[in-house]
Formats: structure tokens, sequence, C-alpha cells
DNA sequence: GAATACCTGAGC
DNA sequence: GCTCAGGTATTC
């Protein structure tokens, strides 16, 4: 599942192929996923070039050359792929041309989570797809990481997850960054001393950066703009290891449920931050 | 703040 | 053939 770093390697691929070009037109097989409909998305971007890209969280954003801008959620399943011709692939829902008769981008998203969406201007992208958006996690400094989640009375791995928080971070670099950092996910950032949250700051930064380097993590079958899987899963401490010995102290990582999401973590080694309220 | 709905493929 | 996976909007 796409999550911060997935995203910012998909821009980077993406980017020497699409700035410059003028698109030609956007076709739509699945309506929902075009916003705020198919024929808006059409006449927005289409005659459009792109003038740059940039990402806030897990939202791709491609600026355009009038001033309007075109975003892009991976959802959990969603996929870009640049082709000359329509890869055969099922889940192929949104295929943009461009007038240099080139590759066409596709946006292929088999669990329909993602979104594809025209916004005419920055006001339109402030009230739709960056609404209610906390900043950026990565490269955020420690005290303003510190003031976004300190005092609050959520659980830490919810807090982590809440993206009007910070964004970015979804289930697999919450449950790494909290091993890493040694505090339990079911700890509340109102009982943690700042200490404890500028490691968690720290480690957060620290994975963010090492699964950026390594091309993310290729789960659910995450692949980059080129087709390119990451290496990073082969890093993961805990996600997605439970019953495996921690790399740390070979205790069996446990497997729990926080805000309706799996929930990886070392009993021994995140003891740390509070032994679980009820 | 927490549960539920939306989806389909992977893995039993 | 059933259960689970999860980012986000919606609902209680």
């Amino acid at each position: 599942m796409p999550e911060l770093p997935e995203v910012e390697c998909v821009r980077r691929t993406l980017e020497p192929d699409v700035l410059g070009r003028r698109v030609a037109r956007v076709r739509t097989t699945l309506p929902k996923l075009a916003r705020p409909n198919p024929r808006s998305l059409a006449r927005g971007i289409g005659r459009r070039v792109v003038a740059d890209t940039a990402r806030h969280g897990k939202l791709l954003i491609m600026q355009l050359d009038n001033g309007s801008f075109w975003t892009i959620h991976l959802g959990m399943t969603g996929q870009l792929i640049l082709a000359g011709s329509r890869p055969q692939v099922k889940h192929i829902h949104i295929t943009v041309s461009f007038d240099d008769g080139g590759p066409r981008l596709y946006f292929r998203d088999p669990r329909q989570f993602g979104a594809m969406t025209y916004c005419a201007d920055q006001e339109a992208l402030q009230a739709g797809p960056l609404a209610n958006m906390g900043p950026d996690a990565l490269g955020m400094s420690r005290a303003r990481f510190v003031e976004r989640l300190g005092g609050r009375g959520g659980r830490l791995k919810s807090v982590l997850l809440d993206q009007r928080v910070l964004a970015g971070v979804g289930n697999i670099y919450a449950d790494e960054s909290l091993h890493m950092a040694g505090l339990h996910p079911l700890s509340r950032p109102k009982d943690l001393a700042t200490e404890d949250l500028g490691r968690l700051h720290q480690a957060l930064q620290k994975v963010l950066r090492a699964a950026l380097k390594r091309g993310g993590s290729s789960v659910s079958n995450f692949v980059d703009a080129h087709g390119r899987p990451g290496t990073f899963q082969h890093a993961h401490r805990v996600y997605r290891r439970t019953g495996e010995p921690c790399p740390v102290c070979r205790q069996a990582v446990e497997r729990i449920v926080v805000a309706g999401r799996s929930t990886h973590f070392c009993p021994t080694c995140q003891a740390g931050g509070v032994p679980p309220q009820p």
C-alpha cells in the first residue's frame, strides 16, 4: 500500500516522463475515480501542460501551466503505468494521452480506493484533496512533531495514522517507527515524555528515508511509475512478521488491532511509554 | 473517538 | 468459498 515513501518514489520516476508534456485526452471507464466527475477532469486537464510535480503526504500533485492542479491519490492499490500501448492487465480505469503521441499514463486500481482530481486553482486544491491534511511527515522538525502529537489522548498508533495530525504515515511506517522508538502502540501521547516523542520523531524520519532510498516497500505488489518494485519490505522489523523473532531481542512479534488496523509490535522492546490501560 | 462501508485479490 | 488486507469518508 503506497505510503509517503512509495508515493515519493512514484513521483520521482514519473516526473521526467510527464514534465513539459501536453495532455491530449482523458478517458475514464470507472467514473467514481475521476473527480469531481469524468467530464470536469477531462475538460480541466485537457490541453494543459504539466509544469511541475509535487507531493504532500500520500497525495501526488501535478501543477499545470495555467495555475490549476491535477492530483492523484493511489489509495491502497493504485498504480501508474507509462506505456506506449494499453498494458494487458485488468483494472485500468483512467487513461491519459498526450499530444506528442508518446507513452500514455494508465491509472490502474484494483480496489478502487484511489482518485484522480482536477482542481481549478490553489483554493480548490486546499479545499479539496488537501482539506484536513496536516503537514508532510518527511522532513518535519522535531519541535513541530512534538507540538503536533504532544498531549493527545488517543492511542499513539492511531495518532500516527491520522493524516490531519501529519500526512504520509500509513500502517507499515507507523509500526516500524514505533518499534524503532521502543514505544507501545497503545500508549497515549499525553502520557509520554517529550523525550519519547523526540525518539519517535527520529525513528520516523530514519525509517521514511531508508524506505525512500530502497524504492519503498513492495507489499500488495507496489511498483513505481517504471514498474519497478521496492526492496524495503525485506528490512521490516515487525510489520507482517507476527510470530517471528524480534530482530533486537528475539521475542515473538505480536499482532493486535488498533483503530481497526492490524498492528505488529515486540512486547519486550515496546513496553516503553506505558503499559496499555483498558 | 471508534466502528463501518467501500472494493477485489491473495491466501487459506 | 471464506476471510483478511487497508486509506479514507462517513456514521454513530
